[in-house]
Order: structure tokens, then sequence, then C-alpha cells
DNA sequence: AATGGGAGTTGCAAAATATGCAACAACTGA
DNA sequence: TCAGTTGTTGCATATTTTGCAACTCCCATT
């Protein structure tokens, strides 16, 4: 481990939850002033950091780019625009492409819905695992050891009255997607809105990333959701052919 | 300078090009592989990069989040939010938010047209100064030595047969700007697109952010664009006094 | 206008870490 | 099974990082 470095990529980190002063600064990483503005000096040189005014330090432009071309790196989002695309077009439902990474699941792409609404997602963003559509879908493909392990250090905060708040009823529910092939999340994210996933896979089977749609309740029933499942795994299985997935 | 940290941010930009393995990006900073190794270990404990496969590194989740939370941290941004999309939402096009950064033009925000279409421009990445609108107009509103400054290192590729060229023809088309209130984009940047933009103002008049809608030629011609223009200028008024601006 | 306080900045000796080396481990293809 | 490639490790040495104390700059108050 590198210790500057470790310091200062703290500092970047704590940068997170606002700008800054460089005493702020010092104090978080317990070393002294002049320290902490020479690791600030080389991360403003590289653009992960930039003054906010003459006395604070904020979060730099370099992270938008290495942001976008984190995201453009995944080629399954490459692969997978036209299919999902064509569904947001055809249903003007919002239409989400997540990934999992490290543990975490990441809504890699968006098509926002045709209606006016605001949805929690937004690309780059991770999705909660214990209740959103497409993070079940990606769980339930993970090998037990590594479910096991992420299980671990799950959290099931209750977010609506649907909220799976408990390991067992959650490894219940991934037994369910793997049965139905799709996963549902049954406005247990957010309370006014209702969702459907599938996979999308490789060449070998094996699960890439998740597609959902999300509807608003007002808009659609649970029923009227179903109703488009076909159209959902007809769109997951024209992504994974992209993907250089052979169908049986 | 730190040159551990530097040896380390140089590695993170190097992975913008595409995963890499550690003699490869050992080769790039020059030092032992072993010294190399530490660094990314240290990277990865920050999710800034992460293994692909046994033998590759790339850019890790990290960067989404710090990415987002950078974005979010731009208070023009939530301020401006119900104007955009009421616009969006009115006229069915696409709609951008970008400020100024360092040096750089960045979209902050995008609503996406009602109708299919590809465009270049994505949230968080850097907008071409040379020939978009929004770039235009905040570089319009620049103190002429910082204008001059970014102009010494400017490039104006020519990506279209409209675009602009040569800094002395830039620098009129921004006289233009500041007489007009607005800015335009006849197609300069992408050939199937042309575009409006205006300022959105803070409460001592600085420009904060520009705005901008987007459209297809094939939709509406130049004229028919800028019959919008009202709509275009009223949605920055009504984005600027959530800033905190007092209209005249 | 002067002053004091807060925050940023600097040069350099001392303290501490980063570094490269050489050997080893693991994996893969022939 | 073996050779080559790539990742990994412990430790002595080389080099950088660090803190100090003083300085500069800016802003608010008197």
């Amino acid at each position: 481990m590198s210790q500057s470095l470790d310091r200062a990529l703290t500092l970047v980190s704590q940068l997170a939850s606002g700008p800054k002063t460089l005493d702020e600064l010092s104090g978080v990483i317990g070393v002294h002033k002049s320290t902490t503005l020479r690791l600030l000096r080389t991360l403003e040189s590289h653009r992960f950091v930039q003054r906010d005014g003459v006395h604070h330090y904020r979060l730099g432009t370099a992270l938008f780019d290495l942001a976008n071309i984190a995201l453009e790196e995944r080629d399954v989002r490459r692969a997978a625009e036209p299919a999902l695309r064509d569904l947001n077009a055809r249903l003007g439902h919002t239409v989400h492409l997540a990934s999992y990474e490290d543990g975490e699941v990441i809504y890699i792409d968006k098509y926002e819905s045709r209606h006016q609404m605001r949805m929690y997602s937004r690309i780059g963003r991770r999705a909660p695992l214990h209740c959103t559509a497409v993070a079940k879908v990606l769980l339930a493909d993970l090998p037990a050891p590594a479910l096991q392990k992420v299980l671990a250090t799950m959290e099931f905060p209750r977010l609506t009255a649907n909220t799976i708040t408990s390991p067992a009823a959650y490894l219940e529910e991934l037994d369910r997607v793997r049965a139905n092939g799709y996963a549902v999340d049954n406005a247990e994210h957010e309370d006014f809105i209702h969702c459907i996933g599938a996979p999308i896979k490789g060449a070998r089977g094996e699960v890439l990333a998740a597609v959902s749609m999300s509807v608003p309740k007002v808009l659609l029933d649970f029923d009227g959701l179903l109703a488009h499942l076909p159209d959902l795994l007809a769109t997951a299985e024209a992504a994974s052919v992209e993907c250089g997935y052979v169908p049986r």
C-alpha cells in the first residue's frame, strides 16, 4: 500500500461530501497542511480536484472524463443500445441497463420515459441491491460463494411498504427470479414505480448485464406491466444476441 | 508536487484508453513493476481501478460515484431542472445544460428528444469550444484576459462544412452572441443538427451556465428553429430566476 | 487606514516511505 | 511436463515525503 496515494485518494473521496478548505482536508487525513497542499496541487494538476473560490476545493472535471470513458469501455452497453433504444421508442417507458461490478450494481445506460417523471436512477449510480429488478437479476446469477459474500455485507433498509427486509426473503425472491427468468420490483424501491428486469447474456450464457423497464403505477397497474414482459424478454434476447449469445 | 501520486494518477489516466497489463502500465510511468503493483493495489482499494480478468486493469466504479456527486454539487443544475424539463416536455427536443469549468465546457444535464436520435453529447462530456452553442454562450461571457488565455490553446478542427475554423471568425461570432443575447450552432458540430443556446444568470448577472435546444435539420429548418427562440429565452430566464437573478 | 485573524504558501533538514532487486508463484499453451 | 509470461513478495537502499516555522495574502473590524 502506498501511504501518500492512500491519503490523496481519501481527500478526493472526502470532497464527495462537498467543497472543503485546506485545514478541513488536513484534519481528515491527519497530516500538516503543507503536506495536504502538496497533495492537492498534484490532484489539481490532473484535474481530479479544482479550486472553488479562494478557500475551497471541490471535485474536478477529470472525473467526468474518466467516468464517461469507464462507461463506454463496457462493451455490453454499446452492444445493447439498439435493442434498448427500440424498446423505449415503442413503449415510451424508462429503460435501464445495469451491470455487476465488484459487489455493486451500476446503471450503465438509461433511456428516459416519454412521460415526465423523476426517478432515483442515473447513469453511473449504484442500484440498491435488495429492491431493484436489475440487481435481483444480476445477483441471481452469481455463484453461491460470491452471493454469500455479498449477502454478508448487504443491508436491507425498508424504503416502501413492499421492500424486502430480510436475507431469507431475499434468497427466496432470487429463487423466483431464477425460476421465472425475470425479476420484478413491485414498488419496493420507490413506491410510485414498478419495474420488470431480465438478463442479457454473453457467448457462454453468462449474465453480462440486466435490462429493466420501469413504469409509474398511475400509468399501468401491475398486470398491465406484466403484459409487457414478452417485449422485455425479447429485448433482452436481442441484446444478448448482439453480445454473442446463441439462443436455444 | 507529489511524485508517487503523480505516477498513480498517470496510471488512471492511461487506463482511459482501455484495459492494460501490469507490464504495460510499468512502461508508462517508468518504474519497476513491483512499484506499479503497489500503486495499483492502493488505487484498487479505493475503487479507482479494478481487475479485468486476471491480467488486465481497468477504470473502477469509484469514478461513477465521484462523477455523479461532482455533477450534483453543481447547484445550477438543480435550480435549472424544472425550467429545462418543462421546455423539453413542451417542445419534445433535446435540451442541454452546460457549465464552464477551468477552460472547459461540460454538459451537466440533458433531456432527451421525443424523437429517436443519437447525438455526441452526454452528461459529463466536454462540449467542443469552437462549434457548440453552449460553449459560445459561456465563452462570450468570459473577461477578455481569460478569453485570450482560452483562445491561446484552443483548436478549431473542421467538423462540418459550417464549422468556424479560425480564432478571428470565432471572436466575431462571440460578438454576435453578446449582441443577440443567444448563440447558434448552425450545423457546425454535427451536420444533421442545429441548435440555439442562451445564458443562465446568477444573482449578480454573471453567467452560471448555458441552456441549449438541439433539433435535427430534417424536423425543423433553421427559421423553424429560430421561431423557438422566445421559448428558449423564457426558459433561460426562468432558470436564471431560480438562481437568484433579478430580471430588469 | 491600520490591524488582527484566518487561510494559503514556502524552503529545507529530518523522518519516513517508496523503490528496485532477485527470486518465487501461478497460469497457460505447446 | 516444461517453458515462457505475468503477477507477487521481503527487505536493504535510495529517494521522497513530511513537518516546521515563518511568511504572504486577504478580509473584516475598528
